[in-house]
DNA sequence: CAACTATATGCACATATGCTCATATTATGA
DNA sequence: TCATAATATGAGCATATGTGCATATAGTTG
């Protein structure tokens, strides 16, 4: 075989573009509270501590990702999880992140806490 | 259990690093040539057409997250994946980038944007 | 209609990031 | 030792990104 069927130059672009949206830390606390359910930009906003205009911000960011939809309601406007890879994404890298932390902590010996 | 299990604020950090260093197009395509095992520097020039400065840069940034390990060998420094987990995260971002661009083909007769 | 609520957006700003050029560092070999 | 090769790094620059303030927009209710 020649090479491996690598990914061709724009693909590669939106696959980056997935992880960097997904690479902030707020919009990983927003997509983390969506991950029970849809909720209104204010419960967002409440729960991760977030101003109004950031969270709306960022909320614009993951849906022009693809990421999350909006859904009107009255003078709210909900947000939901789409794309359902984001569940397996964030259990791959929490589960790496938490072994490379306990190996790291079993390295250093005497480390308080 | 009570309630989900959320990240911690550090843990929550190191993840959103993870994904925001795998979010650089030409990060992508070392960690795609290291794919199929370990090549020095001089190499993934080639392969990804960078300079040496700036892939050696990245090689670093790469390093520094934990994703990749440097081995020396006489003049050359050979790097390599070390989290087996990049595969499967690859292959679930690609995926899904793959299913929603098919999706988008199907609903957009010809115009773009 | 006016007042109010929820969300979005224009503007500005500080910082982070990616990139390059020139040069330093490290290791090999004549 | 000196020259050469492979890699790393300091400095500078341009752009991207995250953020907040003030305000705009959309929808509700009196």
């Amino acid at each position: 075989m020649p090479k491996k069927p690598v990914l061709d130059e724009a693909a590669l672009q939106l696959v980056a573009r997935r992880f960097a949206v997904m690479g902030e830390p707020m919009r990983l606390r927003i997509l983390q509270a969506l991950m029970e359910g849809e909720l209104p930009v204010n419960a967002l906003v409440e729960v991760t501590g977030g101003t109004q205009t950031n969270i709306s911000r960022h909320l614009q960011t993951l849906a022009s990702a693809g990421l999350v939809e909006r859904r009107k309601e009255g003078l709210q406007v909900f947000y939901a999880v789409t794309d359902p890879t984001i569940y397996d994404l964030c259990n791959l890298v929490c589960g790496s992140v938490k072994q490379s932390l306990q190996a790291q902590a079993a390295r250093l010996p005497s480390v308080r806490r």
